[in-house]
DNA sequence: CATGTAAATGTTATATTATTACATAGTGTT
DNA sequence: AACACTATGTAATAATATAACATTTACATG
């Protein structure tokens, strides 16, 4: 169960346009979008998606520098992400795969590390693209 | 075993540089360290670098933008790569686990998704830190 | 060895992504 | 009210990466 948290206006307004787009957002095509409506600079964006991250309400795509809103209501907040990308149409979607996040989250190397956090980026290409 | 490749100029200073780096080395870093030697502009090194991230002898550390050398010979060039990052020290190694590499290059999602390459990252305190 | 072609280089300018620094305002305690 | 904490606003700038164009080098093959 996701913690609850309340949004503040810059926040809900960039996830509210996050969340409605078909894929990830870069950072200032978010910018542009949400001019109008009074957020004009991109520490403002950077600010909200810094906690929109933290808080597991959007994931980054790193291979893209872009935002995705979290398609996972059981979502461990940000702690163990992977996504599938289509090196064709750049489709992003997340992957909620039970085995996969205990596989990861129990993997343990020889280095003695202790990790807290993954983050994995499947490349490939999606149904649509193969077929074509 | 990897196919062996002769490397230009451009793209054997570089890699010799970040060979010799203790950790990930970023662009503009670069850049300022092969000034002597007469690479001048960004241009020349980031095509360097795409360069030798094609033939896997160095991969790119997405969460950091970061540039690391090949550590494990056997490498699949770049197609399948995790790391292991430690967000105190901001060390970084490469993890050559052979179970780990298959499980995730026989992972089939329910999306009909067929994958070419994955990067995995995995966060945490390496040992040094972990003790501090 | 001339010629074609692919890869690499050099150079300038510019686009894209992200942060620093500083001032102000809102929100929720106690 | 006083305090701490979070969020906001604004300007400037830093850091990362690519576009466009001209030239040169490497090397296979006719």
């Amino acid at each position: 169960m996701q913690k609850q948290y309340t949004l503040s206006r810059n926040q809900k307004i960039i996830f509210d346009l996050i969340d409605k787009s078909r894929g990830p957002m870069k950072a200032y095509s978010i910018l542009f979008n949400v001019q109008k409506k009074g957020i004009k600079a991109p520490l403002q964006v950077y600010r909200a998606l810094d906690k929109l991250v933290e808080i597991g309400k959007i994931h980054k795509i790193e291979s893209r520098n872009a935002f995705i809103a979290c398609q996972n209501s059981s979502c461990q907040i940000s702690k163990a992400t992977a996504f599938s990308i289509c090196e064709s149409c750049e489709d992003v979607s997340e992957i909620s795969n039970t085995k996969l996040s205990k596989y990861l989250s129990n993997f343990a190397d020889s280095s003695g590390m202790k990790y807290s956090k993954y983050n994995l980026e499947f490349f490939g290409l999606c149904k649509k693209c193969k077929s074509k």
